[in-house]
DNA sequence: GCCGTTTTCGGCCCGACTGTTTTCAGTCG
């Protein structure tokens, strides 16, 4: 039995909160907490990692957490989170998820009388047994049933595919009713920095006067509910259940308040601490000298410029040493989309997709690539409705065909092979070596143990004509857990057989996530993105594969669907060679 | 509990908002 990272992170945020209800320390709160950001950050295998000393001088874990992680690795257990745990009945940690209500309001009721759940609390409330408490009173208890209500609502995050649209019409439909106050408008929080998921959805707004704009807000097309309103800040809540927080500043503010409200918490903590250093500091106002005098905060660059750095792209604030890399001169040039020049994972009619190759091609020269994969399913997905041998092959010469009739565009005849529970590929080679480009991905036998699953993808590795692994952990996000591989073997493997690794722009896919394409471009492995497509418009959801990317710290030159036609078609060759 | 170009002890980001208070505590982002 082995513990992940994301096991032992569990446990520590969960003795952050323990230990928050015990009213300790909160710099010893935060340190918990932050020694589990730490360990989500951590790419491979923890045991391994631990073992080896690679622990150490991560920032964050020090020495009493790295004992602690020695304890549970070694005995499965912690001393310290059992006894925590002990004290308090199985309920109460989870009423801190509550909006509005915090560790000091959790020890309160408990103690005082007695709730132990979210069902307690409410009927609390419900029956006024609240409002005698010490700092609490009747609209304490209306706000904690809110608060409920919204948590129940809320619990599931929104995906980045779904709240992106939402935040393009809103800002559309602000601009349209207030244009004359809005001076800058933009998104911020995790929607900004490209995370997977989003919790709530903050939009910023520079204007020399708020009311109009906080109207206009308000009144959305898709408001269900207005849960506050005030002079700099409102909040709506949308018919699909998503908060949105709306902000107006002064213009000279506008860059030091979308900074601030971009985050992460963990990047701004970290920028205020160099601040301080500099004997300056930074609100959402802006950045100011020791004497109070204002020294900049009218735009992004301005507040990093304060601070002797560049300007750090959103996606990058996560605290994972992009301040050290900004202050080096290090900060990667990130990919952009207008860099991709093509897409190397499409379904078409011929199995489950709705368009046709003629379709696809014609979308694709809309959006200015060079270049596109057909990779229809294999034979035995039978629910991808795979094609035969024979059909496969039929498919091949008339897109050939087809190429010859196009100029300055290609057609790569190509596959999304299944690997069998045996490791096997769905073709035989005789096959395969008719295809432009192989991709091979599971779509079955998901619940075998990690050593299997992850034998089996080696084992379809080592075929010479494969290309690209195609949504390597096969999780769906809110749907279904990665299946257990052994990704680090798989990096091993990939970039010494030179297989790209995809990352699939699918926004319930994103797979590999941020956190292994960083760690993939460490190891020297190439990565491939790619819509995997169902029908022509699949191909814009190209953009979230590139904000994922960009999570990873990747340039252009680690994307090898930013080649040209020519230099792609190269590899391709070229690999097929050395790889026999 | 972490951490160190002023520190191995004594700090640890900062302000708005709310509801309860007569000057502040709790929560949030």
């Amino acid at each position: 039995m082995s513990v992940s990272s994301d096991q032992v992170a569990r446990i520590f945020r969960e003795m952050a909160d323990f230990l928050s209800l015990k009213g300790e320390n909160p710099f010893r709160v935060r340190a918990y907490e932050k020694a589990a950001d730490a360990l989500e950050h951590l790419p491979g295998d923890l045991k391994e990692l631990y073992e080896q000393g690679k622990l150490k001088g991560v920032p964050g874990l020090g020495k009493g957490m790295l004992e602690k992680i020695g304890t549970i690795l070694s005995t499965g257990k912690l001393p310290a989170y059992e006894e925590l745990k002990r004290e308090f009945p199985e309920g109460v940690r989870e009423l801190l998820s509550i909006p509005d209500i915090g560790p000091k309001t959790v020890k309160l009721v408990y103690e005082k009388i007695g709730v132990k759940n979210v069902q307690e609390l409410e009927a609390a409330a419900r029956s006024h047994k609240l409002r005698n408490l010490p700092g609490m009173g009747p609209k304490t208890e209306e706000n904690i049933l809110r608060g409920i209500r919204l948590y129940r609502m809320s619990r599931n995050r929104v995906l980045l595919g779904k709240a992106l649209p939402l935040v393009e019409q809103i800002l559309r439909e602000l601009r349209e009713k207030a244009s004359s106050w809005i001076e800058m408008i933009s998104p911020a929080g995790s929607l900004r920095r490209g995370k997977e998921t989003i919790g709530d959805i903050d939009i910023l707004v520079s204007s020399t006067n708020s009311r109009p704009v906080m109207d206009a807000f308000t009144h959305l097309s898709p408001v269900e509910d207005v849960l506050a309103r005030g002079e700099t800040k409102s909040s709506i809540l949308t018919q699909s259940g998503l908060q949105i927080d709306l902000r107006v500043v002064p213009p000279e503010s506008f860059g030091a308040a979308l900074q601030y409200f971009t985050g992460s918490k963990a990047h701004n903590i970290a920028l205020r601490e160099r601040a301080i250093k500099k004997n300056l500091k930074i609100n959402e106002y802006g950045v100011f000298a020791e004497n109070g005098k204002r020294i900049g905060g009218r735009t992004e660059e301005e507040v990093y410029a304060c601070l002797d750095l560049p300007l750090i792209p959103p996606e990058l604030r996560e605290d994972r040493g992009e301040i050290e890399a900004a202050e080096k001169g290090r900060l990667p040039l990130l990919l952009k989309e207008e860099d991709i020049k093509g897409d190397l994972h499409i379904h078409s009619t011929a199995s489950d997709g709705t368009s046709s190759i003629e379709e696809l091609v014609e979308k694709a020269k809309e959006r200015g690539y060079e270049y596109i994969a057909i990779t229809d399913h294999s034979v035995s997905l039978r629910v991808g409705r795979g094609l035969s041998g024979e059909d496969l092959l039929a498919q091949i010469r008339k897109i050939r065909k087809m190429n010859s009739r196009l100029e300055g565009f290609r057609i790569l005849a190509g596959s999304e092979v299944d690997i069998r529970k045996d490791g096997t590929l769905d073709y035989p080679d005789e096959i395969l070596k008719e295809l432009d480009i192989v991709v091979i991905s599971l779509h079955s036998g998901f619940r075998q143990d990690k050593k299997t699953i992850t034998a089996r993808v080696i084992k379809a590795m080592q075929n010479p004509f494969v290309r690209v692994f195609a949504h390597p952990t096969g999780r769906l996000l809110g749907e279904r857990e990665p299946y257990s591989i052994d990704l680090d073997k798989i990096l091993e493997v990939a970039r010494e057989k030179n297989i790209w690794l995809e990352i699939n722009a699918q926004p319930e896919r994103l797979d590999l996530n941020d956190i292994w394409v960083m760690e993939a471009k460490k190891r020297g492995v190439r990565l491939v993105i790619n819509t995997d497509a169902h029908n022509k418009d699949g191909l814009d959801l190209m953009s979230f594969g590139v904000i994922t990317a960009r999570r990873g710290w990747l340039e252009a030159k680690d994307v090898i669907n930013t080649l040209p036609l020519k230099e792609l078609l190269k590899l391709l060759k070229k690999d097929l060679i050395s790889g026999e």
